[in-house]
DNA sequence: ACATCATTGTTGTCGCTGCCTACATTGGCA
DNA sequence: TGCCAATGTAGGCAGCGACAACAATGATGT
């Protein structure tokens, strides 16, 4: 521990942590600026000078999660066998494994916006997600694992399918040996929809 | 309007009407059950005789939710032609609909629960939805529409990729032209995922 | 070196909220 | 008809988000 000083460093940055974790523990409702700035060790104004309001952070939160997700799938995907059936099993077991991970995060990263600004913002992070599944698709055309035609068809598709599965398994309507049962089925299934 | 009684005659549904209203209007942060009271002509402490707390409303808002959902489904359904391809497209057209038409209420339904009790009733709520897909596929099989074998191999991803394609039409990612635009291909793509 | 001043923090306050407890009215039922 | 469970009221408390006015700090240009 540090000494107090009047400015704190970084409280940008150890205040999105604590909120990370406060939201990992109790969820987004429970979430309060004030103690979040106790937690700090600042008073209870400071965080408006890096939020303008709470959902200020709660959109810093999910832009952020949405980064991590982007890197997260990315990995995996680098990380996989060459195949397209390999790289997409890849990809699904990598989205669910985010999600579950971070189930409240994904939450929120998803959640339907007000505000019409942060929504076009986070919108567009999660148009990045989808172009991951887009490209995966696009190299399966070109090798001729797939049939060619306009990746749209089955771009989407293939993103609805990834995501709702990864939502079902956060929200509760899918248990966790449904979740384990159930992504085999589900990438072989995406396969046959893509015509593979 | 009437008179002001005691007793309001029916606190708990004017309650939820209210909510949800203020729900599609303002989203379920705004939500204030003191607003919902003075709204319905009755004090601050009395929403309290029908809900335990706020988080008890915004329950029974889902569960209420998923009863509409449900029936708009079957109807759905019922009223398509006979074939597997007719009743998937109007299934698949019903849960769109009705997920644009109700967004934050979807958001709510689909939210991450923080109550153990709460979250088992939902998640039953949000199966029964899922069995409607499930009865759609054991049909198609026996009328040999689609090959004959487990139907949770198709019946689980079908419903991944029907809930995804709405949460990503309701949430922003997709504007209201790619969710027009991209029905037909995901049903078409489900269909080939059946292996129909 | 040093004055300047945007940045980042503090204190104080306001209206509102959810929730609790104690009390009041009502209407249905024995 | 009188009693009691259900339903509504009144008051109060602590916590919250937001705002305004003020204070410390440290980077920058000269």
């Amino acid at each position: 521990m540090q000494a107090r000083r009047y400015h704190h460093g970084d409280l940008r940055a150890a205040l999105l942590a604590s909120a990370e974790r406060v939201l990992r523990e109790r969820g987004s409702g429970e979430l309060s600026l004030r103690e979040l700035a106790r937690e700090a060790g600042v008073s209870h104004a400071a965080p408006s000078r890096h939020f303008k309001d709470k959902q200020a952070l709660l959109d810093a939160l999910a832009r952020e999660g949405f980064d991590r997700m982007d890197a997260a799938l990315r990995a995996a995907v680098a990380a996989a066998g060459e195949s397209f059936a390999d790289r997409l099993d890849a990809l699904a077991r990598a989205y669910v494994g985010f999600a579950t991970g971070n189930a409240v995060l994904l939450d929120l990263m998803y959640t339907v916006k007000h505000d019409a600004a942060a929504s076009a913002e986070l919108a567009a992070a999660s148009r990045r997600l989808g172009e991951l599944a887009f490209s995966l698709l696009t190299d399966a055309q070109a090798r001729g694992e797939i049939p060619a035609g306009p990746v749209e068809a089955i771009g989407l598709p293939v993103f609805s399918t990834l995501h709702g599965f990864a939502d079902l398994a956060v929200n509760g309507t899918l248990t966790p040996a449904d979740v384990t049962a159930g992504l085999g089925p589900v990438v072989a299934y995406m396969l046959r929809g893509c015509g593979g």
